[in-house]
DNA sequence: GACTGCAATATTATATGATATTTTCGCTTT
DNA sequence: AAAGCGAAAATATCATATAATATTGCAGTC
């Protein structure tokens, strides 16, 4: 059961995508090695190791000879993520209400009870756990998704909620009720069996955080 | 003009990938840090670097502690990236035959042209030129999505096209004239700024690459 | 006699610090 | 200003040390 020993290499990734995605890191600043190192206690190797895979996921941007970057964030760049969470979160929540199992309900009913739980919290005043807010989040879009039968489709999915969460973090408000409604609505569309229904109300979920983000911009 | 000089870095990363799309390193095999030292001449870390990048694109699978492994090939991993193909590339030629300009239109006639060329090479019988074919092909349906405005998305595609590729040169078989036509076809659509048209052929294009393949693994 | 469990050994992956390149930046000269 | 020239800083690469995993061989058991 004991999740057996991070190596230095995964838990540095984890910190660096950590404080990139909550603004810890700001966009566009340069990641000197030499000062990154001693912030995250690893090797000059390790860290380059760690700023590639962070590269080709797009939190980077690493320059040849010239050294690593925060990607830079703009509107034009988050009205694509969220153009393009549209399209892979709402096919495949289509496919997922076709061929989702008692497995799958049960998962959804779960996630869609904890973010309800946590949104009460938050709309009551307590906003000590946004960071557990936004997994729960995370987890029930996830679960939505998760029976659309492709891997690919959902390890994609996984970074542009990420890079989509970044934004949301960059300018944080809480849109409240209004989106714990939506959630509500995209759960029972889902369990319903109402793929198209869920769809289109995925979309105008994501649209909606979308335009509270920019406006927030 | 002068490309300037690669680093050992991106050089070793090109043929890597290289090998993995076209076959030299074969699907599920183990890539011993030491002996792809000899065979890419780079040492450990850089290798290390390298591999990393290949396992965030999905080329290399990397297990903790374990090494790297080349990414296994499936019937359902193949059905996947073509589903995802459709979904993409349909709805960026929709939005590129939408705000493409004459840069655009100059471009995807160049394209078209170079890749007609190759095909009537390849129908005559010649094959000895399967990766500028292959080359012309990506750069033609690069071509029609490009004015897409979403960076993002082509840099989804293009992974998503080298992945496909990866497993069209596994079973290499040319379909010829047929296809040929289908990219007629597409570029007359595209041109005419038929979106709606030029989707379903692109659909049609992919759905029939996708089966001719399949029945070939 | 084959099978299991354990310990010693070999192999491999991971991480580090040192070295070699390359770029950057301030200073001088034109 | 612009170009040329170092010195300093940063990146890229490497060889090696450390830590983990796999393998082997040997006893003890069924």
């Amino acid at each position: 059961m004991g999740k057996h020993q991070n190596t230095v290499g995964s838990s540095t990734y984890e910190k660096i995508k950590h404080d990139i995605i909550f603004g810890q890191l700001v966009p566009g600043s340069k990641l000197k090695l030499e000062n990154i190192k001693s912030q995250y206690e690893a090797s000059v190797s390790t860290l380059r190791e760690t700023l590639n895979r962070l590269a080709s996921e797009g939190f980077v941007v690493a320059e040849e000879q010239r050294g690593f970057y925060v990607t830079e964030v703009s509107q034009k760049d988050l009205i694509e993520i969220a153009k393009l969470r549209v399209l892979l979160e709402c096919h495949a929540v289509k496919a997922s209400v076709e061929s989702g199992d008692d497995d799958w309900e049960g998962n959804l009913v779960a996630a869609h009870h904890k973010l309800q739980l946590i949104e009460k919290k938050m709309i009551a005043g307590d906003v000590s756990e946004k960071e557990t807010w936004k997994r729960y989040d995370w987890e029930f879009h996830l679960a939505v998704i998760e029976a659309c039968n492709s891997k690919n489709l959902l390890e994609l999915h996984s970074i542009l909620y990420d890079k989509y969460l970044r934004y949301q973090m960059l300018v944080f408000t809480f849109r409240g009720d209004e989106a714990a409604q939506e959630h509500h609505k995209i759960f029972e569309a889902a369990l319903s069996r109402n793929g198209t229904e869920a769809a289109r109300l995925l979309e105008a979920h994501i649209v909606n955080g979308l335009e509270h983000t920019l406006a927030a911009m």
